[in-house]
RNA sequence: CGGGGCGUGGCUCAGCCUGGUAGAGCACCUGGUUCGGGACCAGGGGGUCGGAGGUUCAAAUCCUCUCGCCCCGACCA
């Protein structure tokens, strides 16, 4: 299909990304600017997240429910640090039915405030607490600069929207959904993720507390790609959501929300693809398996494609994920490249060899280091029994997957750098892209403004324990006073 | 909103400077030969050149306006 190479990743990074999802055709612009259409192949990934993603909700106690599109525009008004940050990226529906309304409506770039007002009404005493709901939605937030799946004006999420009786429970609640999404990145996306808190100049818009997931991609940017909020009273106070306490007093609820987005899809991409295309990691993959038949005459045809779709058969019943390339048109060589970019985790060819044999050759996607390694400069090839096939494919799917989290990993790992002290050489180090930065924080906005100002690199994340360094830092990398944090800078998207 | 670039078959672009029959590659359709890493040959379909106005005997080409897109900067999951 495609007819040239791909831009190299570390020529052109950003054309390198429009190329890949071009090719595995899994998102388009829209006519209108800064939409995407996600194609079949996009959102068939978007629907394994979405699957992996409710079960673990539903796991975890949640429901599911679905609030509307067009919130009043007081709503949003209401909360002063809620409008303030959301003001300048509304889209506001102003006539309907040839009308000017009376009040504008403001299509949803968020749903805190109509979800909580509609809790307000559902709740009277701490008998009707926890809350704990979820809801699949579309938002729109009118954003400047767009790139497919990383920021567009309208995005597909989920967005948990719990209320409790306790700020302790809220809390607990906010950390818990943190530990799902770092529990999903890992386990489904393959993508290492750091966690812990955002900074006060990062948090989200209204929320007491932010606690983010944070990925570092191939060009040493890092990418949010999950966040869970405490916010605490704030929405509680701003539309009455309260209850009768046990002692028989009013109280106001305490509230969390937590969401990842369609963006997920743009983090897979840019953590496993190559200079080949699409990479995918099985749990995610649309197709696990691509069976490509090779045959030169009639008579190899007919059986090489009675050994094919016999496998094929016999995959699709092991619940593979399995597409059997019939097409007539194009030749294996051309197929191959096809899957490659479509970042199909195996491929397995079926030729007349084979046949007699009684084998198939399996090519995966990237190189697994627990299986026979390739020849030199070539690509790895197994050769799989037929008797093996219903063991052995889903143990390559599975030794893909960890292989690829394990890559990341290691990428992860040899582009952090951890104990710097130095301001000139975090400075330098971020100039020339170094990664996660870790490094002291005496705890100021002024300084963490004049990192930003200077270098363009933010406060990712203020980690977690387990993320931390061996020995805590001293000293604030920017002023020199004493650490409150150990903190992760890097560019980001 | 500032700075830069670009709008020509589905895609990538040439043609524009110097006005005169709309082109190429890829993709697509038909037939044949191919097929274990991007096949080849022959034939074929498809474009009011982003839009509007102007100059001219004549505009993809020159002029004016307009719309849209992409890249770079200030806000963001």
């Amino acid at each position: 299909m495609a007819d040239e190479k791909l831009p190299k990743r570390s020529e052109d990074f950003s054309a390198w990304y429009n190329e890949v999802i071009a090719r595995a055709q899994l998102a388009e612009h829209s006519p209108v600017r800064g939409c995407m259409v996600i194609r079949p192949n996009g959102y068939g990934i978007w629907e394994l997240m979405q699957q992996a993603l409710d079960k673990m909700f539903k796991d975890t106690g949640h429901e599911n429910a679905y609030f509307p599109l067009l919130i009043p525009l007081s709503f949003i008004t209401k909360e002063a640090a809620h409008v303030e940050g959301f003001a300048p990226e509304l889209a506001i529906v102003t006539k309907g039915g040839g009308k000017d309304l009376e009040e504008p409506l403001v299509i949803r770039p968020t749903s805190e405030t109509i979800i909580y007002s509609m809790y307000a009404k559902w709740v009277q005493s701490y008998r009707d607490l926890p809350i704990l709901l979820n809801q699949w939605a579309n938002v729109v937030r009118w954003e400047m600069r767009t790139r497919l799946f990383l920021r567009t004006m309208e995005f597909l999420w989920q967005e948990g929207h719990t209320a409790h009786e306790t700020e302790q429970e809220a809390e607990e609640e906010a950390i818990r959904m943190l530990g799902v999404y770092r529990a999903f990145m890992y386990e489904y996306c393959a993508v290492p993720v750091l966690i812990g808190l955002k900074t006060d100049s990062e948090k989200f818009a209204g929320a007491l507390r932010t606690y983010t997931t944070e990925a570092l991609m191939q060009d040493n940017k890092a990418l949010q790609n999950g966040t869970s909020h405490n916010l605490g009273q704030n929405f509680a106070k701003v539309f009455d959501l309260q209850f009768q306490s046990r002692a028989g007093t009013l109280e106001y609820a305490w509230n969390t929300s937590w969401g990842v987005s369609t963006r997920m899809i743009g983090g897979l991409i840019m953590t496993h693809s190559d200079d080949d295309g699409l990479v995918t990691p099985p749990k995610l993959a649309p197709v696990q398996l691509a069976i490509v038949p090779i045959y030169k005459t009639d008579a190899e045809k007919i059986t090489v494609m009675e050994a094919a779709e016999e496998v094929f058969r016999e995959m699709k019943a092991a619940g593979i994920r399995v597409k059997l390339d019939d097409r007539d048109s194009m030749s294996p060589g051309a197929k191959f490249f096809d899957w490659e970019s479509k970042g199909v985790p195996l491929r397995m060819e079926i030729g007349p060899k084979d046949v007699t044999n009684n084998t198939v050759v399996i090519v995966p996607r990237v190189e697994l280091s627990k299986e026979e390694p390739p020849k030199p400069g070539r690509k790895q090839k197994l050769f799989v029994g037929r008797m093996e096939l219903l063991s052995r494919v889903p143990q390559l799917l599975e030794r893909l997957q960890s292989q690829l989290l394990e890559n990341a990993i290691a990428r992860r790992e040899a582009n952090s750098i951890r104990g710097v002290t130095s301001y000139d050489e975090m400075a330098k180090l971020i100039e020339r892209d170094a990664g996660f930065i870790y490094a002291g924080w005496c705890g100021s906005a002024e300084c963490e403004a004049k990192v930003k100002e200077e270098t363009k690199a933010t406060i990712r994340v203020i980690p977690v324990e387990e993320f931390r360094s061996e020995k805590p830092p001293a000293g604030c990398v920017v002023c020199g006073g004493a650490a409150r944090h150990e903190v992760v800078w890097s560019k980001s998207y």
